[in-house]
DNA sequence: TTTTGTTATTAAACACTGTTCAATTAAATT
DNA sequence: AATTTAATTGAACAGTGTTTAATAACAAAA
């Protein structure tokens, strides 16, 4: 049954093509001024297609955000080589803010639109297996830490909220421009120098 | 030329009617899905008139936002009453995490959102008054608590955008219900929890 | 009191939006 | 060749923010 494999295989490639469509438009308008027209005039299809392929128009951005945390966790892979696991812990705040301020827009669509997190609570799965994901590979790194030591008399689970808080804190921010007016003279350099603040009193702990 | 003046307090009192009624509907049923139709019809006027009082939809919500401020400074009073400077740093988290977990709509206006930060960038009003002075409230009360020795060798302006930073991060990612999923079984107390343990470190630092 | 000028209000229109659906076309199976 | 199945479409629906020409309301001047 060659057929029914290849019709598979055209379907998933005319998904794919929505969603690159999709995620060309928003990165260059955001995700509330890209319409489900215009996704459609660029792959020259009508409108009403996209249905056939994604439920609705959420459906479109939670699976664009699934590829942001794809992104996000390959580029964690490399602090696997340093040995210290408070290096780790750092490298990962580096390497999550960098990401954040590289790619404000998936980001957002991440961490603070309530797009993707609506289209998990309609379709009532109870999990967001992405970020919970992510959440799960910071526990563990504390952990680490505070087995050889570090953080003594804290609460793991409350301590590593605390430490996501604090970076995404500083990016959403950032993105969401509440620094440019507040902090205007030092706006390109105030997250690094938070960050920076915020791993010496990690040392310091 | 008393007819001038009583004019201008109808056109007063009708600017606060589409004010009022836009807080009510916001407050139900968020920025997005309360359009100018439905602030028309609350107050029986058509939707037209509705630009005789505010340049555009940005702009009532811009006005909205800034009753926000007015709330959360009124809450902050208090804290004069604290003689110890890090005491009142400490209580204006309390009060800020506190103010934003029971109007979680309009914190997400005033922190979150970007319709505001949209108005003051179209309008070129390069200053963000009331963004500012709750940023300058804080700096002032980390100025004293280092004055009293405390937070030693830290950047005073970078010190006081991470605490911002901190507890902006958690009740961000708690009304945007990015914990919901990831700390499910400990929602309700998470971001007390997290604060709490923000607090150990400051004290510790 | 009537005319003039100003301001407020309105309905209608414009160009959009997400979404649904009956009709059409295309392709595969019988 | 006829039938079934799937993909695609254009039109429609009900909504959005915003603009504008016409109208109504009212104060000031003649």
């Amino acid at each position: 049954m060659g057929i029914a494999e290849r019709k598979e295989r055209e379907k998933e490639e005319l998904r794919e093509q929505i969603l690159t469509a999709a995620k060309t438009l928003f990165l260059k308008k955001g995700v509330e001024k890209t319409s489900i027209r215009n996704i459609a005039d660029l792959i020259e299809y009508s409108p009403g297609s996209i249905y056939h392929y994604f439920k609705d128009k959420d459906e479109i951005f939670y699976a664009l955000h699934q590829g942001g945390f794809q992104q996000l966790m390959s580029k964690m892979v490399v602090i696997n080589d340093l040995p210290h696991p408070l290096e780790r812990l750092k490298a990962m705040g580096s390497i999550y803010v960098h990401f954040a301020l590289e790619n404000p827009d998936m980001y957002d669509l991440m961490f603070i639109k309530e797009a993707p997190l609506d289209h998990v609570a309609r379709t009532k799965a109870l999990d967001w297996n992405e970020g919970e994901a992510t959440f799960k590979f910071l526990r563990s790194t504390l952990r680490e830490c505070m087995a050889q030591g570090y953080f003594q008399g804290h609460d793991e689970e409350a301590l590593s909220f605390l430490i996501w808080s604090t970076v995404h804190g500083m990016v959403s921010l950032s993105i969401r421009r509440r620094c440019e007016v507040v902090l205007a003279d030092r706006q390109d350099t105030i997250v690094k120098d938070g960050l920076d603040a915020f791993f010496n009193i990690l040392d310091r702990l």
